[in-house]
DNA sequence: CTTGGGTCCTGTGCGC
DNA sequence: TGCGCACAGGACCCAA
């Protein structure tokens, strides 16, 4: 679920609790997640300052002041919840006898929500920090698709999962002509060929079907066969998909009225993804949106904007 | 090289 | 009410 807006999202919330903190304490909970964790992980992230929090693509990269970077990917349902002093004392949200906690939520993009501050961990809590200014940040993943590396900073892009990623969708690196050379002579449909990282980095499930059905294209679409034309539109469209959606997200992670965490993920925000039967988004269309089953994942389509 | 299918993992929601 | 099963999906892995 976590694609590359809602991990820019809790990039963004995790700032405020980690940016220049020191790394007090660390628990580990299990000897990995998706992989295994490094040797003498927490041993390592302990003691350390964080220097600055990035993003490649759906990877965390928190640079630490041993010169090494902690490497965080959410997988699938990997959350990140702070809780204690992380808006800094300066701010005075301490008022309560409840602690604010914002949860920086995979699943849910980013939500925000108030808890009792406890220190019983929860069933899925694998890690638990804690920084010179009180704060806890517990990386909580049921299904425990999620990993965690630790990696020189000055040789990231050498990283065996960094190595072949395709360019930020964001970046200067993105547009229509290295779109359109990554695409040319590809048998594979436009929808496996944007889910494939070393095309494009950052993309999931969710915002590729938004993002063709915003560019008018058909999903099953074969990836090498589309015009330049209809490349500038895709490559603008995916821009602007990722860019709202980080908007989105934004907006959530402030909102404090949402505090009970129910938020849904920017479901308000999608216009084609989890809708089969709806109406087509577009008042002109007046079409129906549609599912199919694509290398056994769900595609969101309207069959008649998209061709 | 490309392409497609299998796999991991567990909570959720559905049908019977 | 309870059980079993399909489904969610990021990214690796392997076979063709």
């Amino acid at each position: 679920m976590p694609e590359l807006p809602e991990v820019e999202t809790v990039r963004r919330g995790l700032e405020p609790a980690l940016f220049g903190r020191r790394l007090v304490h660390v628990e580990q909970r299990r000897p990995d997640l998706r992989w295994k964790l490094p040797e003498r992980f927490a041993e390592r992230l302990t003691g350390r300052r964080v220097e600055s929090l990035g993003r490649r693509s759906k990877w965390l990269l928190l640079a630490l002041d041993d010169g090494m970077s902690w490497m965080i990917h959410l997988g699938m349902s990997g959350r990140l919840l702070i809780s204690g002093s992380c808006q800094s004392e300066a701010e005075g949200l301490e008022s309560g006898r409840q602690a604010a906690m914002v949860r920086a939520s995979g699943g849910q993009g980013g939500d925000c929500e108030l808890a009792q501050a406890t220190s019983m961990p929860g069933k899925h809590d694998h890690l638990v920090v804690t920084t010179d200014l009180g704060a806890t940040i517990t990386y909580n993943d049921a299904r425990r698709f999620g990993a965690m590396d630790l990696w020189p900073t000055d040789a990231l892009s050498s990283h065996p999962h960094l190595a072949r990623l395709g360019p930020e969708p964001l970046g200067n690196a993105f547009h229509a002509n290295a779109l359109g050379a990554a695409l040319a002579g590809r048998k594979s449909t436009i929808k496996a060929a944007l889910l494939d990282q070393r095309i494009v980095a950052g993309l999931g499930n969710i915002y590729v079907c938004e993002a063709l059905y915003r560019a008018g294209i058909h999903p099953a679409q074969q990836a090498g066969r589309i015009s330049e034309r209809r490349i500038e539109v895709l490559t603008a469209e995916i821009r602007a998909t990722l860019a709202e959606a980080i908007v989105a997200g934004g907006s959530t992670l402030r909102d404090y009225r949402h505090a009970d965490g129910d938020l849904g993920y920017f479901q308000h925000a999608f216009r084609v993804y989890g809708r089969e039967g709806a109406r087509c988004a577009r008042p002109v269309c007046g079409g129906t949106v549609r599912r199919m089953t694509q290398s056994g994942r769900s595609t969101f389509y309207c069959p008649r904007c998209q061709r």
